[in-house]
Order: structure tokens, then sequence, then C-alpha cells
DNA sequence: CCAATGGTACGAATTTCATCATACCAATAG
DNA sequence: CTATTGGTATGATGAAATTCGTACCATTGG
């Protein structure tokens, strides 16, 4: 099944509403701090994150990501690997990614 | 009486789940764009927002904004104005306001 | 003094959000 | 083929957020 890849905003469609939204948990903010620290285009499985919640929260979570714009998911047979927007992030908010980061 | 005028953290207490907690809501991101947009120290009364709420709904978007630390509200006897925490927010998390001026 | 102004306090109602258990499915490993 | 792995779908639940009406209270203006 497909399930909803669909409703990924393309660039110039990211509302900034959105990506407030994603980024006020703190789960979510993790996962993106962690992205934005990795070479660009740097491709992590969902799992391989590790947090602390079930398989079925994990999916809730990498879906709002996807659907706020910032994060793409590659089907990789198996499992399914999450991979920052970081140029469209950049190019719409500069210097969002670089606050993210900062925490911690 | 004082109400809650406590809890406003300081600068270096500012949490930035709570500044995107504040930021993810329109309503509260227009006041924010609005005061950005004015000369630092800008003062203006809660109602001079003729936001679409009610009188209790506008006190409380404002203390959400207030405990978060976005901004902090001066007593002026009959009412109370609100200041952006300019340059707590740029020393905490340099290009945050930028991206939510830039919106519209 | 009296009315209007600009708020706050306090529930109450509604919605949204985070979380999980369970059932399920496709792909890979053996 | 069969079991395991990594993930999704579908409710359900409990917590938090948004909104409002109403009551209330200072301060200001007449």
């Amino acid at each position: 099944m497909m399930a909803d890849s669909d409703s990924i905003p393309d660039t110039n469609n990211i509302q900034l509403g959105d990506i407030l939204s994603a980024l006020a948990d703190p789960l979510r903010r993790q996962v993106i701090a962690v992205l934005a620290d990795l070479p660009d285009g740097t491709e992590r499985t969902c799992a391989s994150f590790e947090l602390p919640v079930s398989k079925a929260t994990l999916t809730h979570h990498f879906r709002v990501l996807r659907h706020s714009g910032l994060i793409e998911q590659i089907d990789r047979g198996n499992s399914r690997a999450a991979r920052l927007r970081r140029s469209d992030i950049d190019t719409r908010f500069p210097g969002l990614l670089d606050i993210i980061r900062a925490e911690t």
C-alpha cells in the first residue's frame, strides 16, 4: 500500500504554521535536529532514531513531519527512510534549521 | 490584581518548545509579526490588534505569548501594553523573528 | 459619583493531539 | 515456504488547547 504518501507540499506550498506545529513537539524536533546535523541528503530509517514510543506513534510523528514538508520518505523495500528537505526549508525559512540544531 | 504576571522566563530560560508552540497559532503569529515590524520597544495594547475573538480568548492568547517569553506586558493603568522581547529572542534564536515577519 | 473601558478569573464545551494495542501487510532472511 | 522485520490502518483513550459567556474589577472620563 502506498498509504497517504500523497499530501506532500511542494516547495512553494510549505506552510509556516504547519512547520511550527510540527516542530513544537520535542520528539519531532529531535528527529529534525539529528537530520540537520548530518550531511545533506542523508537518509535514516524511522526506527533508527530509537524514539521511546510505540511503532504506531512513530508512524504518526513521521507522517506529521512529512505532511508539514520538513522531510520526505523514500520507500526502500522493507523499510522507509526519512530525508530532510534541507534546500526547500532553507529557501523558504532561512535560519530555521540552525535554530533547531542549536537546541541542546 | 496582579493575576499571573509571574512565570515570565528570563532571557536564558526561554524554551524553544514554548516559543514554537506559541507561534504555531495563526493569531499569535500575527501579533508577533506586527510587533516585529514596528520599531524596537513599541508598545501596543492587546485590544489594538483587533483580533476576531472574544475578550476572554484575547487574554488567553496574550498569556501564552507572555509565558513563552515572546512578549512582556506593561501595566498602563487602565490597559495593558504588549512589547516584543526583541533582543532576548534575537539573542536566543537568531533569525526567528525574520521568519515570522516574512510570512505574508 | 457613575458609566464606560480594558482587562482578568472561572468554569464549560469542543476540538485537537499524543499515545497505544491490535490487526494487518509487503519485503527480506533463513 | 515460513518467520521476522519495519511499517501502516484503525479505533480508543486521556490530556491539552481553543473558544466562549458570564461575572468581576480597576482605572479613566464625564
